[in-house]
DNA sequence: ATTTTGAGAAACCAAATGGTTGCGTATATT
DNA sequence: AATATACGCAACCATTTGGTTTCTCAAAAT
């Protein structure tokens, strides 16, 4: 049963009391557009709904999701709270993404050597 | 409104008829347990099963939800099945990923550029 | 001191998700 | 020809999800 892999990996990426992981944070599109919003800059629960054509109590619940997640910096200033992306929460999926990445790379190297070889091959005839 | 960052995301990375899109697909753990067995080898959907704790026909609706997303090639040998990752298709979240790579690495230089500046000033004196 | 504003929490709801069992069909095996 | 196997599909079910409205509380503004 090669299950360990699917086990591992859950064990790696999520501790045993967090329910969420980075990857269901980016599954839903309007987290995705909050996480560029605020990337570059910290921004309030209503800056953010006024971006989209939601309440701004959805907009809260996405954050306290992506807060789940720790992939939220957060500032308080008098009764504004300003939630900022901790981009390097980012990498997480970068080196989940790495696997694979690996295996394009390496595909794509194959394919170059077989150009370079027929090339020569056509400049010797 | 810039919910258009939004909505063209939307309209780039899916055509108006699919419903799921690839961080969809990459949401669940089974999902992305599945993509890692495919990704170097063709499986058919009993071999997959029998990688979990769950049924052939579990296993079945990952593999249908991974199709719509065209994630998957298949060829059919007999009345087996055979799925593989189509790799490339994952280079679709490398380049989401991008935008926030430039981010981190863009800090990362500027610390580079700090620790090197501060090391100058602390050789001159 | 009163009113307005920003934000989290709770209750609620429809739709989606992830699983199950059961069934039909095509291909192999005997 | 009869049986067994691999698969997809449909119906069903409990839970989760993404949204809403309503409420409460703390901080600003009047």
């Amino acid at each position: 049963m090669v299950a360990y892999i699917y086990a591992t990996e859950r064990l790696r990426n999520q501790p045993t009391f967090m329910k969420r992981d980075i990857f269901q944070a980016i599954a839903d599109p309007t987290r995705r557009a909050i996480l560029v919003l605020i990337a570059t800059q910290a921004l309030t629960p209503n800056a953010l709904a006024d971006q989209f054509d939601i309440t701004r109590q959805a907009v809260s619940k996405h954050i306290k999701i992506l807060n789940e997640c720790e992939l939220l910096k957060q500032e308080k200033v008098g009764r504004e709270i300003y939630y900022e992306l901790k981009i390097d929460k980012m990498k997480e999926v970068d080196q989940w993404l790495e696997q694979f990445r690996k295996i394009w790379e390496n595909r794509f190297d194959q394919l170059d050597d077989l150009l370079t070889k027929l090339k020569s091959e056509n400049d010797e005839s």
